[in-house]
DNA sequence: CATGAATGAGTCTTCATTCAT
DNA sequence: AATGAATGAAGACTCATTCAT
């Protein structure tokens, strides 16, 4: 929660937040039960509270809040994930892992409606890939480090960067997405486990794999 | 098992496709290059060469055409996948699997756009769960039944079925995904191996696993 | 019933009627369900049981089936008030008014979308003048008639012609439309001759009018 | 009285009306020149002067478009017909409704086209019965309240008071609408008189109307 | 900063009519 | 005579954006 947008609230001594945050909150939430093209700007703001041109204050367009909203999104994860880090001494790296895994996942059971966003902007043609890119490097690099210790030290295959990250992405997206879709399963350890698993096994180097399934 | 749309093209001798399909084709490429809200109703009738009121003819609604588009991918890709089913008495299920996943892959990479528009709509909130269900039990029961043999002979995690159903979806959408966008990689075996695995040790089950974990 | 359309029935000895009767049927009864323009011709055709085109072969247009359809009710609107033409001895000017009013209300009762549909043209812009006022003279020609005896007779006050002709036929469809509206009504004489008193009233000569008034 | 719509017009010290009004006016003129159905919306914000969305942000749909307009229309006529209220001591009856009369069908005159707007609507199947109602009770009030003043002298026939209210709605509806088609006529009194005694005469209740038919 | 009326190009969809079969 | 796929102009309505207050 640290990189939160801290835009001078004018709220001043008020809880209330800044208009700017009620639009993007609006905006959210909105996005996510219609979808963001079905869902127009003035609705956004008779949502958020505000007048239409209020909107147009905040954000250049409709395009330039989408954007602000899914950086925001972004950090908001990444923040949450990297919350309480654990001790770098941790030796092992699974547990670190599922550490990261945990926050995450946690956060997204706790943001499903960001979570929703996320996966919707996911394969969309309007993606801006550059944006990707820097949330990945600037945010979340926590990971590509996590893989390539975890190669250099034999644990995890030495598969090509690019591609396993892409694969965690969406893993940890349809994981999230499957457990807000069934919220009762995300407090079962078997549920929870199993998605991980899934995910580390995948990563996991095995000189031992071909004998067994040869000998099954 | 091709269960290809045979409309009783009227085009009779001739191997002009029905206009139902030509709508069908311009949809899907136009879909994929701008988004399926970007785009009008009357550019794709245009692209298909037809009048306006000719896609209202075949399709009752944008909607409409929309679900038929993404049944017949599936369709497709369902029939892809079990051309050349492979004989029974296999007795690998991982070689089993790969025969499909290449099979797919395959498919998936000779139709880039079918795969792009059957992402766009994964996370859409427009996305029809009903549909979704149908596609999975009628075209792709092969999938579950896999994992069920797997399982039943302990080589797989007994992990909830719909949870896995969930990620291996996703997984094969991501990978496709990543090859479309590099195509270069997906001629290196590398590349491909890579992604089969990951998918497959994610669903292995392993008696050693902790062990190694831990002994690392 | 004597000028029924007998356009040469093809359906030979079986009952069914042509299909030229079938599309008017049909029409009649989508445009007072749901108005004239509000009714496509396609939804006519299937109503009737007809392709699209067969429509267009029996009528130029829809503004030909439209006029069509508003002479034949006329027309059986006609017939119907002459059924049984009094004697024309009858002596008693009501008496043959009253009987003329019963048929012709009678007839709007067991035909009710008859009349709702001549009442919707009645105000319509698109309304054929001149076809009117051939309807008028050609076929409800009695109505005059019998205005000008009982003015001749001194019984009736003598008004201009065609402004008592309009409020006649405004008084009849009005009541006809209240009779369909509420049907139960139709079967209470306290009703029935209320209307037709109030017409009638109306029609009188009286030289105690002003009497009355001033002395009540 | 005068419920006419005041809505502040921003127009400010300016004699311009609102947009609103400027709408409202352009739909009646285009409506009963074209009938309701063949105008376009666009053409109604063309003539407006106003942008098409314009005609949108003031009203939800074509369809309240014209139910504004009704209501408007009825309310000017009700307000023109109350404008200056007899005096309550009036002792005859038949001189007050003439009065009414008079105030109600000069309006008529002066708003041909209000006139024959509502003539329109009155036989639509789109008509809202219950606007209609809501109109007669709000508005009109005093039709009813002088037929049971009148009924209660016996100076009127008892007749069932729906289907009274009915007819005289319509035999005014009928009279202005002849006499907006033939302006020259509504300058001789023959006419005018012949109007009104046709339907007063209708109300009244005569005892010695037996005998005058069976003795003429 | 905030407002919300105004804009007009653009969207989906309808529908009377035609015509090859 | 009958069919129904095809047409494309036209309609109602939407919506991101602007601007005077």
């Amino acid at each position: 929660m640290t990189s939160q947008t801290m835009t001078a609230d004018p709220g001043l001594g008020k809880n209330r937040p800044s208009k700017k945050q009620q639009i993007l909150d609006a905006a959210l939430n909105l996005f996510v039960q219609q979808g963001i093209e079905a869902t127009a700007t003035a609705q956004i703001a008779k949502r958020a509270g505000v007048a239409t041109g209020t909107l147009f204050h905040h954000f250049a367009s409709k395009e330039a809040l989408i954007q602000a909203l899914y950086w925001q999104i972004k950090q908001q994860l990444a923040d949450a994930a990297l919350a309480a880090e654990p001790s770098k001494e941790e030796d092992d790296l699974k547990r670190q892992a599922r550490h990261y895994w945990d926050c995450a996942l946690g956060w997204a059971l706790a943001h499903p409606d960001a979570l929703k966003f996320i996966g919707q902007l996911y394969h969309s043609p309007a993606r801006d890939e550059h944006l990707e890119q820097q949330a990945m490097t600037q945010l979340l690099h926590f990971v590509p480090r996590m893989l390539e210790q975890g190669s250099a030290l034999g644990l995890l295959r030495s598969a090509p960067m690019d591609l396993t990250l892409a694969l965690c992405h969406s893993h940890f997206l349809a994981s999230a997405h499957y457990f807000i879709l069934h919220p009762q399963k995300a407090t079962q350890s078997t549920y929870l486990d199993s998605a991980f698993e899934h995910l580390w096994n995948g990563l996991l180097h095995f000189p031992l794999h071909e004998e067994l399934v040869l000998s099954h």
